[in-house]
DNA sequence: ACATATATGTAACAAAGTGTAACAGTGATA
DNA sequence: TATCACTGTTACACTTTGTTACATATATGT
């Protein structure tokens, strides 16, 4: 668990810090918006608590240019009582807030609530699941429209791998890194022909592609989710 | 949009029923616990609001019951400054808190920021629509008049990037960093020439036109709001 | 109005990337 | 050994994309 925090109080940073390590939670802290939008990028954190208040930008500006990008928890920490800002901060993308002075405890516990929201939404068991089709990476089955589809090992990781990240294009330098563990040949048809077998297999009823090819670059998986 | 609002005052109810009616919110309103989880199951609201302090049972065991068997995103309305309250609730499964007393404009800020998010994670819009054509950017397919419109991965991914942003007009230049990545050569007509087979491809019967020429600067995609 | 320079639309061609059938090699298993 | 499933190679057809070339459209100066 990495969440992040932007507040350019130096003590409340410690504090905070301190507090959230004793339940194994990595908090890392930036006293500047531009530094925290780096910290953001690098350490990918499950969730962001912003202080209204900042230098350089104020907490509500921070938030829109966050969300051109990301769907991250944000959780802001208002003056209490300013009933605006609060509406404000929902209104333009952060997720809650809360007033100034609060409990460790309780900031503890808000994100948690909505990481587990979070979590609970995208991945939770072990199944990856898009309509019409089903990939259980515990017992590495996948079913189409409930009914089983015998892949082989090689074809189930491709699939696994590229529906773990759907909408990621993955070269085919990366597909054989990803699979086969070195860096295999690059001139080899190999990966192709692996595609064209998956995808023959794949084939619904609905007649769906869930690979697609991305000329030049890749292959990549789409899928509604469900 | 249909919420529903468990609380035993009833003038409270009154009061919130007619705030959310003027933003077209149906507010089913419950005075029980027993008469509330009827209502879910009737209507499947998108938000539950809830009152700590229940007859019959109070808010805490509520939440834990309907989160045997619903996701659906809890609202908890607590007495003020009752910290503890509040992160039990939080704990338990609830999704937000709000102190009373409290300004309805607030309450609705925070219901539609819930449900907007669980939205979003969920399901919805995923399309971009415009009167003739639908955009999904989940399966990346592209639909004219329900039809499907069968786009190669570069048409597809430049009228996605003009149809997210209706209006803004796009230079080669932009165009070609974008899709392409990189800062390719800019005395290539590539890009009039996809843009001339995307037109091609996007003829529906309407012979409306999607995408436009400004004259000196670019691109841009028009089209009319459904 | 006209000529000129510059932008854009698109047909026709060329180059590169991709799909897949058919075959071949590999290793596991009986 | 024979069999079988899996994976890779070759070969050829097809798709996608970019280039050239020319027609057309727009802006600007005289």
């Amino acid at each position: 668990m990495t969440y992040l925090l932007i507040d350019d109080d130096q003590d409340i940073c410690e504090l905070l810090k301190e507090y959230f390590e004793q339940f194994q939670i990595k908090l890392h802290t930036a006293l500047t918006p531009s530094s925290g939008l780096l910290i953001l990028e690098e350490q990918e954190p499950q969730c962001i608590i912003l202080d209204v208040m900042l230098p350089e930008m104020d907490g509500f500006s921070l938030v829109k240019k966050i969300r051109e990008f990301s769907d991250i928890p944000i959780i802001m920490l208002t003056a209490r009582g300013d009933v605006t800002d609060r509406i404000i901060g929902l209104e333009i993308g952060a997720d809650d807030y809360l007033p100034k002075p609060f409990e460790p405890r309780e900031l503890m516990a808000r994100c948690q609530s909505l990481v587990r929201r979070i979590n609970k939404e995208t991945k939770s068991s072990s199944s990856i699941r898009f309509v019409g089709i089903e990939i259980n990476t515990e017992n590495k089955q996948v079913y189409l429209d409930k009914e089983e589809c015998l892949l082989t090992s090689t074809e189930y990781e491709t699939l696994a791998l590229l529906a773990k990240n759907p909408g990621k294009v993955f070269s085919r330098d990366d597909l054989l890194n990803e699979i086969k563990g070195v860096n295999a040949e690059l001139f080899s048809r190999s990966i192709d022909i692996m595609m064209s077998r998956l995808r023959k297999k794949l084939k619904n009823e609905d007649n769906r592609q869930y690979i697609q090819t991305v000329w030049g670059r890749g292959y990549q998986f789409v899928g509604e989710k469900e």
